[in-house]
DNA sequence: TGACTACTGATAACTCAGTCTCACCTTCAT
DNA sequence: ATGAAGGTGAGACTGAGTTATCAGTAGTCA
């Protein structure tokens, strides 16, 4: 729990944040980390949380997922390609394994698709279950 | 280009934001419309802006559209299920006709898929032509 | 036509995510 | 152990998007 890497300092809010993202299989929000770093080292702020953020972002360590409708989700960087399904009740993210594909059928002609996403959207497992 | 229909006033603004929706065939952004609307009617407000498309919203005339990392959009109530692509470049959001479907088989164990978005993101027709 | 009142435009205020500032603290090379 | 300097926490600040306020305007109805 304890990696330089850089010249930068070994901290106990910067390994802890990076062992939030190794330990945790869903992507999380700026405010999921601040909550789950909370209840570890209570006191941590939000400014530490964006500040680790933005140095695994640099590091590419973590990769920015941005969703319809909601704050933006970081997630561990080298997975395969996959896609989100977003509790509507919750608000938590989950990753989807897989993909339909045959998604160059529904680009329009002339237009140039670079890239996209599925979000399934819904109850959660925990969710569905419980009212 | 009037339609009174509850007890609301018939007004020039309204029924230009009325317009616009309906001849216009993608969805738009609450700047897209003040854009738009301003080449009309020029000093047209944005407060007129976000009060008529609550209006609309209220009245079920257009939907609500939210893409990942963009503001929302607005379109016509009533289409056939479709999707959006994003252009990246010019930002502009443009439907898709059609759905790969399939998508239940990607929905984990225990999860209720209540709904789906596919978002294209790329550059659109004549922002795939230009520099 | 005239009066009532909802609507409009300008702009202030609000909300929320994210960033900056700064005094204090922790890390780390010496 | 010590000092230099980067990191931290608290909270002020920022910017984008949206809503509220209010005096003046325009739609509606008698």
């Amino acid at each position: 729990m304890s990696e330089p890497k850089t010249d930068k300092r070994n901290t106990q809010q910067q390994n802890l944040i990076r062992g939030l993202f190794r330990h945790t299989e869903r992507p999380l929000s700026a405010q999921e980390l601040l909550d789950a770093a909370s209840s570890i080292q209570p006191g941590i702020g939000i400014a530490t949380i964006y500040r680790g953020i933005k140095t695994l972002l640099e590091r590419q360590e973590i990769v920015h997922i941005a969703l319809p409708g909601t704050t933006p989700r970081y997630e561990k960087a080298g997975t395969h390609h996959h896609h989100h399904f977003l509790c509507t009740r919750c608000d938590k993210v989950y990753p989807v394994a897989g993909c339909t594909g045959h998604l160059d059928k529904l680009t329009p002609p002339g237009f140039v698709m670079e890239s996209h996403k599925i979000v399934l959207e819904g109850r959660c497992a925990s969710c569905a279950t419980s009212n």
